[in-house]
DNA sequence: TTACGTGCAAATTTTTTGCATGCAC
DNA sequence: GTGCATGCAAAAAATTTGCACGTAA
């Protein structure tokens, strides 16, 4: 895909952004491009800032990776296979994150998408609530 | 909500307040800061983005209102009511963005929430793909 | 050789914050 | 009167971009 995509564009294969895109594809699922270029710059100290922004464009332009954004005031980005098939509940309280797979939602966008006639390319999908071991450790009191 | 929460908290109830919650209610359903100030400007020309910033930061924290950023690099706000029934799809090319319903996704997600023993509190489910504009734009030229 | 890629630093863009003054309570 | 709120402008953050030099093709 990438490969595929860099011949048509005519782009270049540099150690850069090979060394970039395997960093990329073995960090954590959601990096920032600060965390990735720390990692990276353990292999090449003289990687730049702009490398890293400018290839991980590149990887979202062409579909590999997904930006995201959790809220924290950073970009993030995923790999774009990994979030295909799982999806997020995440505990409001204990910031617990658990994976599901849902294939009927699956199922349900593509139908959407096909009704307003867009071509499906990714999707976040995340359930707010509380886990049972919150639920339990509140008892009968309620949060607000 | 907003009320109670002044209340407990020992905040005050000003004329800028007032008239950026009441503007917020009545704006377009993701606007951003930007956006916001200019309308409530139209009322009141002397209120200042710093005041929009923080009124709006107040919403996010007490409930009434859900940052969300569209990858278009601005932190927009929405009602936390309206959100509670619809979703996104967004044009990856072009950013725009269409609401959609689809009572059976909320179904799945309220089972789905069981499942885990979660108790849901509130979901975001977005769609990411290219609109029939953009495809269209693309149309026989290449799509690069 | 040609023109894309890189690194650096500067420029932009967006979000936050400090402070003197105003005003709700 | 007290202390939160406001507006302005400055500061921080984060993202983009310009440019001279390096290098894949």
């Amino acid at each position: 895909m990438l490969r595929a995509y860099m011949d048509r564009k005519g782009l270049r294969s540099t150690d850069q952004r090979k060394l970039i895109v395997e960093t990329f594809f073995c960090a954590d699922n959601h990096v920032s491009i600060e965390e990735l270029l720390a990692q990276v710059r353990e292999s090449d100290r003289r990687v730049g800032y702009a490398t890293v922004y400018r290839t991980l464009k590149l990887l979202a332009e062409c579909g590999v990776a997904n930006e995201r954004s959790f809220g924290d005031g950073l970009t993030r980005y995923e790999l774009a296979d990994e979030a295909a098939h799982h999806d997020h509940l995440i505990c409001v309280e204990c910031a617990d994150i658990v994976e599901f797979e849902e294939p009927a939602v699956e199922e349900l966008q593509e139908r959407v998408a096909r009704r307003y006639g867009f071509e499906l390319r990714s999707h976040k999908h995340e359930l707010y609530g509380v886990c049972p071991r919150c639920q339990a450790k509140r008892g009968g009191a309620n949060g607000n």
